[in-house]
DNA sequence: TCCCAGCGGGG
DNA sequence: GTGTACGCTGGGA
């Protein structure tokens, strides 16, 4: 029997000691689908002799009673070169590493007899490996071949196939989203779930504990146990095939988790019905229901489209305000304690809820269908590919692309190695340090893809560095003793070429399509998914923990670069230009002779006539006026900080909003507001009265006490912490005070007047009677201050011009 | 100056 | 172990 469907989801099962990889996916009359495909598990040992290595592998296997498949021999490339490998197929999924435990003690470096060199792609997860191995796009239509078998998974059709076929087909097919939304009441770092809202195309509830006068969408159910049933009843009756959230990983499935432990309520969302996993990652891990996708939005959007984005703060508002012009309702949370607490306006919160899981909603609109395309770009799974760094992306797009060439796959590098690695540092990119202050018609031009496209016209890669046969005549590196191979083109130069000139060819056709048909949206996303791969391969040749790293590839990157653009500096100069700033690859412009738009026009056509290769100056726009503030200008001045405004009054902000939680509502709003009146007034006098105002208000106390409340969390209990810094302090007063202070506590202090450095004279909020208690001193010159200069320092303006 | 610890996202 | 991993900043010592 054949069947085609589209695949979601990947994983495997261990049954009587044989493997099947699981694809879960939905076929196109909307049945849900699971595929069994049986599998076995392999990897490559390099050895000297090879059969002398074969030989004694075998004999260690037998004595150690392992149990292997069989062994080959097979040809690989491996460091620009063919040579003979040994592959080694295994029985399970977890065999490789431990086999090869015992392979690697056969080589010399430890201690063994020499017969093998290495060992390569023994740890790489087992159903990505068939994803690559298959040449499986990611989530793309399948076609497979076997018979139908029965599970006690919640699916309509389970087949058991021996044949998997990719298909070439662009639609999707019948997806039911679901995003969802939690909302908890903390008490003592003790949090308990009291909401919960759902959002699909075709229903959208909320479900609270909390009685009160509700909207007929809200269903009221009688305590925390019971919410919980009908969280996980509501959304195994709606039954979606994505699940989306905006920060599920680490906060609503972990607090439903921990919740439905305390209850001991099962929490079973998933296909299998198996209970819901936490896959461990980096920081935070993943919450993974087999069969069902879980997308964090979160994830994608603070590693993939946070360059991208105005805001540099990505909560679900700041994002939704930006991606969609929608905001979330507007509740405090102080105002949200409240009406936990007394039950006071639970109708406006079970509203604020409901529009939570809203945007989150429509973001999805938005998102999944890019993250679709870098899915079938990299050819890893949704669940994997929405979480992955750039780093990640490239390495699994690299990995696919060296199966397809019969490359090996370079091991990831150990624990010490990254540790090494970190240290040897390189010079990055040139930054001409901002010429401090405000300045006015700016042109800011970048380079198009400039790393990729140094990496494709030098031919950079691991295998092409000092080649043997270019030692007089290859690309020389600008100021460094390196050169790279003229004669052979690179793996990753060749990966990269194909993939810089498919997004060219995409674009081309992009321009003959309709603008509102499937077809367009789906190529321009794929164009976007090539784009989002070719421009972090540099940053992959340098981060620590890649298996393809090579600091001297990545170095050369920045010497090439460097020397461009310190070329078009000089060009620019050259043509009448004041460069005020420059970093990397981008350079703002002013000119003293003329209209800037239009000698930046006639600069740029002139300059990319002179380029070598496809390197190419793009204009990125026309700013009417800017604020530069040098490294070092002011505390807090790390990374480049700029402002500009463009011709529509509307700000572009870097590294300047400070949005942290250990500053107080007013030091926030007081920077923004200045910002404004500095650039959209252009009146520095008026920005510092301002900032006057703000400290008389205080010292007047003329200021709620909430906006000086600062937030800060205990991460761990209590007695534990050495340091006794302001939030420390204050939670053992309220500890004294009240008894119950938890970890994961948020503490809620303002610092008071009296004797002592600001720790002892933090003081929890609820112990403070009123405003005049307070340390007017610190606010002014621990927050206000601050935060003003760190604009207003470049502008001259002193301290003592503030207070 | 160095070191410790929190932030970020969520609520 | 379906591995792991940040970079910056404020405050105390």
């Amino acid at each position: 029997m054949k069947t085609k469907f589209f695949l979601l989801d990947a994983d495997y099962i261990t049954e009587k000691k044989k493997t099947f990889i699981r694809l879960w996916g939905k076929t196109e009359e909307g049945k849900n689908i699971v595929v069994f495909v049986k599998e076995e598990p392999y990897f490559y040992v390099l050895p000297k002799n090879s059969k002398q290595a074969k030989e004694e592998i075998l004999a260690l296997l037998k004595e150690k009673k392992k149990e292997i498949k069989n062994i080959s021999l097979v040809k690989r490339t491996w460091m620009g070169e063919e040579r003979e490998f040994l592959k080694i197929t295994c029985l399970l999924p977890q065999d490789p590493p431990k086999i090869r435990d015992i392979v690697k003690t056969l080589e010399a470096k430890r201690g063994g007899s020499g017969s093998v060199i290495e060992e390569y792609e023994y740890a790489l997860n087992f159903y990505r490996r068939f994803l690559i191995d298959h040449q499986i796009d990611g989530n793309c239509w399948l076609e497979v071949e076997g018979e139908e078998v029965t599970t006690k998974y919640k699916v309509d059709l389970a087949i058991k196939a021996d044949r998997v076929i990719v298909l070439d087909e662009i639609h999707l097919p019948p997806l039911k989203i679901l995003a969802f939304d939690l909302e908890t009441y903390e008490q003592a770092g003790e949090k308990e779930i009291v909401m919960a809202s759902f959002y699909t195309q075709d229903k959208q509830t909320v479900l609270t504990n909390q009685k009160a006068n509700y909207p007929d969408w809200v269903k009221v159910v009688n305590g925390e146990k019971e919410l919980l049933k009908g969280i996980i009843k509501t959304i195994n009756e709606i039954n979606p095939d994505i699940i989306v959230t905006f920060y599920g990983d680490a906060f609503d499935f972990q607090v439903l988790n921990k919740r439905c432990k305390a209850h001991k309520v099962k929490l079973i969302i998933s296909r299998d019905n198996k209970e819901t996993k936490f896959a461990r990652r980096a920081r935070v891990s993943s919450a993974r229901l087999n069969g069902v996708v879980h997308i964090d939005l979160f994830h994608f959007i603070s590693n993939i489209l946070a360059p991208n984005l105005q805001t540099e703060v990505l909560s679900l508002d700041a994002v939704s305000a930006e991606l969609l012009g929608d905001k979330k309702l507007e509740v405090d949370y102080q105002e949200m304690l409240e009406a936990w607490r007394k039950g006071k306006n639970l109708a406006k919160l079970a509203e604020y809820c409901l529009k939570d899981a809203f945007l989150t909603y429509r973001l999805a609109d938005i998102i999944l269908p890019q993250i679709f395309e870098i899915a079938r770009t990299v050819g890893q799974i949704l669940f994997d590919v929405s979480r992955m760094t750039y780093g990640q992306l490239v390495e699994w797009y690299l990995s696919r692309k060296a199966h397809e060439e019969n490359i090996i796959i370079p091991n990831q590098p150990k624990y010490e190695d990254i540790i090494k690695r970190r240290q040897a540092t390189y010079i990055g990119g040139f930054v001409k340090e901002p010429k401090a202050g405000l300045h006015e018609n700016i042109a800011v031009l970048d380079f198009r893809s400039l790393y990729p496209s140094l990496i494709v016209s030098f031919n950079i890669s691991p295998e092409t560095l000092n080649c043997p046969c270019c030692q007089d005549d290859g690309y020389q590196v600008p100021g460094l003793n390196y050169w790279f191979c003229k004669q052979k083109e690179g793996f990753i130069p060749h990966v990269l070429r194909n993939l810089i000139e498919k997004r060219a060819e995409i674009k081309k056709q992009l321009k003959k399509m309709d603008k509102s048909s499937l077809a367009y949206r789906v190529f321009n996303n794929r164009q976007y998914a090539l784009k989002v791969i070719a421009n972090a391969t540099y940053g992959y040749f340098g981060f620590a923990g890649s298996k393809w790293y090579c600091k001297e590839c990545a170095e050369s990157c920045t010497a090439f670069g460097r020397f461009w653009i310190k070329k078009t500096i000089a060009a620019a100069e050259e043509a009448g230009f004041e460069v005020i700033y420059a970093d990397t690859d981008s350079l703002f412009l002013k000119t003293k002779k003329g209209d800037i738009e239009k000698e930046a026009t006639v600069f740029l056509e002139e300059i990319n006539r002179k380029f070598p290769g496809i390197l190419e100056l793009d204009l990125q726009g026309f700013y009417v006026r800017g604020i530069f503030i040098p490294r070092g200008a002011a505390p807090g001045t790390a990374k480049k900080r700029y402002a500009l405004l463009d011709k529509k009054g509307e700000l572009l902000i870097r590294g300047l909003e400070t949005v942290r939680r250990d500053w107080c509502q007013l030091a926030k709003e007081l920077q923004r507001q200045v910002l404004e009146y500095v650039l959209k007034d252009r009146d520095i006098e008026k920005a510092k009265k301002y900032v006057r105002e703000v400290v008389k208000h205080i010292r007047q106390k003329e200021v709620p006490l909430s906006a000086l409340i600062l937030y800060e969390e205990l991460t761990r209990p209590l007695e534990t912490y050495k340091q006794l810094s302001p939030h420390v302090m204050a939670a053992r007063k309220l500890k004294e005070s009240r008894g119950e202070v938890g970890e994961g506590m948020l503490v809620m202090f303002v610092i008071t007047k009296g004797p002592g450095s600001i720790s002892e004279r933090a003081t929890p909020v609820e112990l403070v009677n009123s405003i005049n208690e307070i340390d007017t001193e610190y606010y002014v010159y621990h927050q206000i201050v601050p935060a003003a200069l760190r604009i207003l320092q470049v502008l001259g303006v002193k301290k003592e011009d503030l207070v």
